[in-house]
DNA sequence: GACAATCACCCAAACGTTTGGGCCAAACGT
DNA sequence: ACGTTTGGCCCAAACGTTTGGGTGATTGTC
């Protein structure tokens, strides 16, 4: 039953109406519950807690972060946000972030190193008490940056150096891959690798790379390129893989996108997908399964990953000792590489 | 030349290390140029700014919000980030809220009014200047609610009741879709028209329908059905359509996720996208271009709308009278409409 | 050389909280 | 009956800004 008081109501309309002081007010509201009784008799409480129920009373953040130089804010630096993978996590970590009464900043930088400076000046000018990161690069060298302002961080997504992170076990997703196109029979195989500077890339391209070779194969360096992570990326990252004479049977894309980039290539180059040729990708969108020829993926916790990540962080504002998280991958198996 | 004073300085430290009062220091620092000169002498505001630069100084957002009660914040509602339309336009707003010194709070709703209300009320006790919604009921029953308690807003991607909103002009995108199939000859239509309190869908499947009016065919009502705006709705909603004894030659969904939605549920019914049946889709998100097949849609400024979006809602919290846009669609022609 | 006008500043009161100390009365212990 | 504890509250000083209103010295005007 909160009315709506169109101005907003303080501490010292409160304590005023009630003939209360305003340090009990909010003494009481505070409710630790080994202070509370300290602070008023019950019956005090009750009415302290009682009108400003009826009033729709909420502390000014802005007070209360001056007075104890805690903000309860957190920032967030994603490459993009319009990347659903990013997305999902940063909504994994918001929805953390409300259970515990923490607010989010959330910013783009699109990967790039003066952006990621820029936007974390802005975002500490806010007062933030902590960040996450989910644009690392795997080199770590702004983190150090960072890190020496003293300023509490974790990373998602991607890890870097020994700062604490929660990532998926890419390195695992790549060997699920592997084994999964090698019980298929495929030996001839390519990898779309993803940007060299992101541990997303580099850690599953390895997995999917140590695999073949305890397999007894060797991907030779023709078979293995870089990309962006986007459609495009993926598209023109496998035309380069396939204007070689052979094609390889087989094109392990880090990503989905990557992914479904490599399959308007291959549709380009007359290869039906699934048959003719083997797509498989990373992370398990909600469009893999919905594709025209739906797609191999690894499916990776990605809301999980964002939720852990804030708990991490929040432990870390907690003065605890935190370590890394890395969650476990599943493979998904469907059309795209289930030609004979 | 900026220092890293580790622990955060402020106004008082450049006083004091000045020989200034802290009021001085604040009114150089503000530098609106018609006060500048009234502050102090040109030689002060010299050794102010440069030791304000060489410390690092940051003034503290919330002392400034306590003292100005204006946070420079904004809320921002979507119903999912993970969505790419919203999360596009949020880029857009938050690209424009940088360049003016704002900062956003994001938040989900997931389309469901009792969390719109819960987190509604969450960002305005952050005390945020106004807010943006893009998560509009086309009744706005809620929005009233909140124009009561006075809190400046506007809507992106949807519209609702008289409230200024920046959005694409859906109606007429709705109608170039329908001019386009009516032009190769589509005379048997059907639409996958989204959920019923969006105005997005609604307006693109009048525009569509009145179109088709225009030239002497009236859509009958087992040709129209609603749906989730992701692929799995699309999908549902497209096997509803096709379980018909005869099927439509042309579906409009009306945005690109259900378009794909669609485009798997005619896969399932053997139909050839293109060739058996033509499919157009809104939105031009990315990835329609890279699918197997290409898929033709109407192109909208997603991201430009959300920087008039925040634009508009600046010149409202300065006072000014605003009334809503509409940006212009374009009809991107592709494969999935291509067959005879 | 008297007068006002400017210049270059300083003062102090807010904004809404939190929090370490008080202080007075009643209850308790012996 | 007299000190001590406790319960129940109040005081006041911060946190870092902004801003309307000084004030004393210099400059300008005639």
């Amino acid at each position: 039953m909160s009315a709506e008081r169109s101005s907003t109501v303080t501490l010292r309309m409160l304590a005023d109406q009630l003939g209360l002081h305003v340090s009990t007010v909010s003494r009481v509201l505070h409710a630790k519950p080994d202070e509370s009784h300290r602070a008023a008799s019950s019956a005090t409480v009750e009415r302290v807690r009682k009108l400003a129920d009826e009033l729709g009373y909420r502390p000014n953040p802005h007070a209360t972060s001056l007075r104890t130089q805690r903000s309860n804010l957190v920032g967030v630096l994603v490459p993009r946000l319009s990347d659903i993978v990013l997305a999902t996590i940063y909504e994994g970590i918001e929805e953390a972030a409300g259970e515990r009464g923490l607010s989010t900043f959330v910013t783009n930088t699109s990967d790039v190193p003066e952006f990621q400076r820029d936007r974390t000046d802005m975002v500490l000018a806010r007062r933030v008490d902590g960040m996450i990161f989910g644009d690392a690069y795997v080199d770590a060298a702004f983190l150090g940056e960072v890190a020496e302002r003293g300023v509490p961080f974790v990373l998602v997504s991607r890890r870097a150096g020994d700062y604490p992170s929660v990532t998926c076990d890419d390195y695992l997703g790549g060997r699920m891959v592997a084994e999964h196109l090698l019980s298929l029979g495929h030996r001839d195989v390519a990898v779309v690798a993803g940007e060299p500077y992101a541990s997303t890339g580099i850690d599953r391209s390895t997995g999917f790379i140590d695999a073949y070779a305890d397999a007894g194969i060797e991907i030779p360096a023709h078979r293995f390129t870089h990309s962006r992570f986007d459609a495009r990326g993926g598209h023109e990252a496998t035309e380069r893989l396939l204007a070689e004479d052979e094609p390889p049977s087989a094109i392990f894309a880090v990503n989905d996108f990557a992914a479904i980039g490599a399959v308007g290539a291959a549709r380009d180059h007359g290869l039906s997908v699934g048959a003719d040729i083997a797509i498989a990708g990373f992370n398990d969108t909600p469009l893999a399964a919905e594709l025209p020829v739906p797609l191999t993926t690894v499916h990776s916790p990605m809301h999980e990953m964002g939720r852990r990540g804030l708990e991490l962080l929040a432990r870390l504002l907690h003065g605890e000792q935190v370590s890394s998280e890395r969650l476990r991958p599943e493979l998904m198996v469907r059309a795209s590489t289930a030609g004979s």
